[in-house]
DNA sequence: TAATAAAATGCAAGAGCTTACATTTCTATT
DNA sequence: AATAGAAATGTAAGCTCTTGCATTTTATTA
């Protein structure tokens, strides 16, 4: 009643119920190794004096957290979102804790959220895509810290990885595109110097247009970062540059609603004139009109089965084994045969 | 090259570096209290053993951490994903970290959340909506731990919030509504038990039907979970059960996109035979055909301010005061006149 | 060059928890 | 009622840092 309370303690907790800080301990920890009489003692001082555990102390007392770090590039896209949603309810089912972290799609920002969440204590990682500095995979190990890459597939990496083969899947919806027809090609695309999902779906396309014996060249590239609005912004500068494109794909479903907005203002009919193609499958490829033809990602189960990896991991030891999930093409209406 | 290491602590580092821990502590912590010629071999035992302090031992020893909770209801809702963006710039702007937590609007795993977030040490807490039992005010008090609440605004609470009236928000649309001649209204909404944002937005509807003169029991509710199928569904039971309904307010835009897509599917013209109305205004709404009418959230200001109000009181002591934002009102497609 | 002040560094005491091991208290058996 | 063995509890060391205070080094001035 009278001096300024700090918050309570464990020792505050066990003087309270008058036992030793141990049992206080077990209480938390291991029930059933404490009696019900001194077990209900403890509970009542621990809700009287609205205590809880210093989760630092006990992290540093134990040797583990029983935490997952997870780190995305955004969380504005809701395809890591909802991955990310799948990710913490396997999580959670094990009594394991999620810590997020994103990037903004940046390489520094990354490390750095690496190493706060390694110095938080987290027990593993959940990471997007391989590319990195070897630096940073070289602290990982030093800390040793697994880390698991999602949203990417490439069994020439020693690395473990559970997700899709961005290239082979915009390889096929490419494939699907030139048979309609399509000879003149354009990509809406984000940077792909450190995301190498863009730039294996780069490839993809690429490859399908050698495999019908066409120039890669001849997909017309623009560089934007992702958003609604850059991706209008980047339709435009296609058709301004390639006016003859009959077909824009686009690195993500966001940049593609953009696109198709602005093809839209521009007065151009979709899929008449031009076909827009995105990738990623959210809720917004569904909802935009024309409904979006895309490339589903396989979300949710890439985070349901990160998540069943790692506790496996980190409860029994066994090693992560590389899981390839597909990810498939769904036509709606913004992809039609290529006009004339 | 022998022995199994463990990760490396300051002590280590501080051999490594032929100095004290101290020295290696404030190296890290106060660079520029330590001569230059120190700090560089300090810095280099440091990146050879890729040592990361501990967050947790920093944490206790230092008694404070630097960290922000947020507790949100989910990341699969845009104008959270949003808020809590802008919320984190702010944050990281000042050197602080943001640890974010959601709860599926279940106010079970909130309080599971905050005594998590309260025991990893967050300094502060980001709470959306004012609505949660006493006990837990009571934990965040006896802990010591301030939180700010925001999404909305009542000075009739004690508590500050950083936020906008829903109720107010909601009446000034709903007055719109009925000018247009609409009298059979309805509103699509979440849970108002423990949703005090929703709750306020049913109220404010019901105010202007007052306002209006007209009975606030012809307010036809249907109650769902979030979602855009559940939307739709809930959609068709309001058109079934008050099939003379010309306007559905939805409690927020997910809802109202699935009550659209719905309403197209059974063949209601949006908006000559039925207006839908949301609220948020995320992209969604603007992606939407037709174009949603809803209610903007100022999601990136009040994630923003708060951010600023919280670090203030961290770092300077400032008290939080309440700030109310205004929400505008954003007329697209999907609200016309009365239908006859 | 000696004396003094200032800067840099070191020492050691915690911060709040877990847990191996020691001790006490029960239960069951004879 | 005495005693072995199991169950419950207590003791105290240790987890990795920060920081007040003591000590050493360096810079400055006479």
């Amino acid at each position: 009643m009278s001096k300024e309370q700090p918050t309570p303690t464990l020792q505050d907790v066990a003087t309270a119920a008058k036992v030793s800080t141990a049992t206080v301990s077990r209480c938390l920890n291991f029930p059933d190794q404490v009696k019900e009489k001194t077990r209900t003692k403890v509970l009542k001082a621990i809700k009287m004096l609205s205590y809880s555990p210093n989760f630092g102390a006990r992290a540093m007392a134990s040797r583990r957290t029983d935490t997952i770090g997870a780190i995305i590039p955004t969380m504005g896209n809701a395809v890591f979102a909802r991955g990310l949603q799948a990710f913490q309810d396997e999580l959670h089912l094990h009594g394991f804790t999620m810590l997020v972290a994103s990037t903004s799609y940046r390489e520094d920002i990354e490390e750095e959220q690496i190493r706060a969440l390694v110095g938080r204590g987290a027990d593993a990682l959940l990471l997007i895509g391989h590319a990195r500095s070897p630096e940073i995979y070289r602290f990982l190990e030093a800390q040793a810290v697994p880390a698991l890459v999602t949203w990417a597939f490439d069994t020439s990496l020693s690395r473990p990885s559970i997700g899709f083969d961005n290239q082979k899947a915009m390889c096929r919806m490419a494939k699907k595109v030139i048979d309609l027809g399509h000879r003149n090609l354009a990509l809406v695309s984000a940077e792909t110097i450190l995301n190498d999902r863009a730039k294996a779906r780069q490839l993809g396309i690429e490859d399908a247009l050698v495999a019908a014996n066409l120039c890669a060249k001849t997909l017309h590239i623009v560089k934007t970062t992702y958003g609604i609005e850059e991706g209008a912004t980047a339709f435009e500068q296609v058709m301004k540059a390639a006016p003859q494109t009959t077909a824009v794909f686009c690195g993500n479903d966001v940049l593609a609603v953009g696109a198709l907005r602005r093809a839209r203002e521009l007065g151009f009919k979709v899929p008449q004139d031009v076909s827009i193609i995105g990738f990623d499958d959210i809720e917004l490829a569904e909802i935009a009109y024309p409904a979006l033809t895309t490339v589903h990602v396989p979300h949710r189960e890439m985070g349901r089965r990160a998540g069943e990896a790692l506790i496996k991991l980190l409860n029994e030891g066994t090693q992560i084994e590389a899981v390839e999930l597909e990810a498939s093409l769904v036509f709606r209406d913004t992809l039609a045969p290529a006009r004339n």
